[in-house]
DNA sequence: CTGTTAGCGCGTTCAG
DNA sequence: CTGAACGCGCTAACAG
């Protein structure tokens, strides 16, 4: 492996010379320029990293903490492919630690070691220690998700209020007054995951202030549960004309429950997906009507927010709320009159 | 940041003296070993991940090279979670290199900044340039599939054939005669594509051995495609009573499509999807019979292939072949005889 | 515009 | 069992 002391030696220069080449951090002559440049050709020169980061302190690496890239749809790996893809254009490198919400102490020290410039948090909670740590420790971060106190902390999110105030608007306006909201499971508003947080207290807040009665329930990440909730919904309101799910894996129980009892979708019911991956929605049968998460793009912004701590050159990029966007499918309908239609039993 | 000689002046003794007591290549006498560790805490000290590695000529980093871990069902999600999470248990870390199949090259370059001791390789194609640049620059790999010539190439992988013999097991032991496969799309298959080429070669054969006569298709990776493929199936071979999808996102228009032609699934039509994500099964009505990828396990064994080149002292781990898992379902029952039952148009 | 050189923090010989 | 000292390959003063 050859080092920029060979190249050096072969071009002819110091290895000052090569190395202010290579960073272009002072002006090289172009005709020197071009001899380190044929010596770092013909000897298939390439920097070694861990000399470089040693010497200049910063690793070019960026840290993705994440607790589970796994499950269904693929929204967590649109995300992770994203901060990637943006990570490599910055120059940087991303490396995956695989740590619950739990571990602070240990994505503090890790850190520590000087393996990564920076870390990214997914899946922040309302009260998320590894903040605490982290700024602790001087630690350069940003957060996908939000803590609880909504102050500078630098971090990217969806918008789950619009998101929801988006949803109803789409609703109501085509008559439905009887909507029901299917959540993430009680663990994890219970454990103070932003999502389920925020988007059932939008969902409350909005419903009741339009003079409706909001009817919210968490539900277990899977089909079945998805089914057992829907049928406990249509039992509390008959009147039920639609519902609004955030848990993508429920949404397919869902449906099911609604074929299994002939309840038509949407003529019978209608069904909005929110905060769903991309093209969950053409699964289903009628294709599901969503409202995305803007995965890729919360990346993006999150591999920004975080360099432009890293370095102040950068234009700093302010925290940024970005809304689910709409992707239409055939899940919704006019809300049923009940007139001359058989009533459920 | 406390280094390796802050601690060494806290406890009184010589830094070489700490890198032993950390490393343990060496007999520290228990006594100084805690004056040592003590001052440790104290300090809060963390080693130096790029002194240590330039140092040592190890990073400690391996590098998982993806195409793509974003799409519908999180095979890739599993996969790289058990690789990230495997790789932490050996003492390493994982970066992710998004690289396309074609940049072999500078897959080579990124190698040889000395960033990770190996490299893992996804979706390896039959011919797979990126294999013969490793090679030739001495970078350690492992990948997961194979290259054409099923040589002792360190590798992992599905056993798409045994995959596919238990499939046809299966549906021929119910009565099925008429079976078809749906595979991936022609692009996929013309590009090499392991998976694509090894299965529908697999199909033919197992077919064919038996006397029956293979129907086999390949398909875009989408619901759409599927229902279009699906109608076209039908139509060459109306006494079709059994599907093989090896295509998540299409098996979703199969299903589309036989319900949108009151065919049920699986008295009129068995359906059974192959090398698919664990739990995808789960999302249609009927549930579908799936036999699963292990993607975890893959992982791991991915993990543990190129550690065993790293590190000689390890036990060397052989090229394995796993098959997927049956995951049972409802999609799947006796062959239709069509005695009495209307024929279709 | 270019060269010299002192570190960066740690691993690891070689002496003791 | 312990310490001194060199080197890993590169960056970034400082000196011309």
């Amino acid at each position: 492996m050859a080092t920029i002391t060979d190249v050096a030696r072969v071009a002819g220069v110091s290895v000052s010379t090569v190395s202010y080449a290579i960073s272009g951090a002072r002006p090289i002559r172009p005709e020197t320029r071009e001899r380190i440049q044929a010596a770092m050709d013909t000897l298939g020169f390439q920097p070694n990293a861990m000399a470089r980061s040693l010497a200049s302190r910063r690793s070019l690496v960026l840290a993705l903490i994440y607790p589970q890239i796994a499950g269904i749809g693929g929204t967590a790996g649109e995300f992770v492919q994203a901060v990637a893809e943006r990570s490599k254009e910055a120059g940087y490198q991303l490396v995956l630690w695989p740590f619950r919400a739990d571990q602070a102490h240990d994505i503090r020290n890790l850190a520590r070691q000087g393996m990564a410039d920076g870390v990214l948090l997914m899946e922040v909670c309302l009260d998320d220690e590894r903040i605490d740590v982290l700024e602790a420790a001087h630690v350069p971060y940003a957060m996908i998700g939000r803590t609880r106190d909504v102050t500078q902390r630098p971090s990217v999110d969806i918008d789950f209020a619009a998101t929801m105030a988006k949803a109803l608007e789409h609703l109501v306006g085509l008559g439905h007054t009887h909507i029901a909201f299917v959540n993430h499971s009680s663990e994890q508003v219970d454990a103070g995951y932003g999502p389920a947080v925020r988007t059932a207290a939008a969902f409350d807040e909005l419903m009741t202030g339009r003079g409706l009665v909001p009817l919210s329930r968490t539900c277990d990440d899977s089909p079945v549960a998805g089914r057992a909730v829907t049928a406990e919904i249509l039992a509390t309101d008959p009147e039920l004309t639609a519902i609004i799910t955030m848990n993508e894996l429920a949404t397919f129980g869902v449906y099911a429950e609604l074929a299994s009892r002939g309840l038509a979708i949407p003529s019978g019911v209608s069904v909005l997906g929110i905060v769903t991956s991309p093209g969950v929605g053409t699964l289903s049968y009628p294709p599901l009507t969503t409202m995305h998460s803007p995965g890729a793009e919360l990346g993006r912004l999150a591999v920004d927010c975080l360099l432009s701590q890293l370095d102040p050159a950068r234009t700093p990029v302010p925290n940024q709320l970005i809304p689910c966007v709409l992707e239409p499918g055939m899940s919704i309908g006019p809300a049923r009159t009940d007139q001359g239609s058989p009533k459920r039993p």
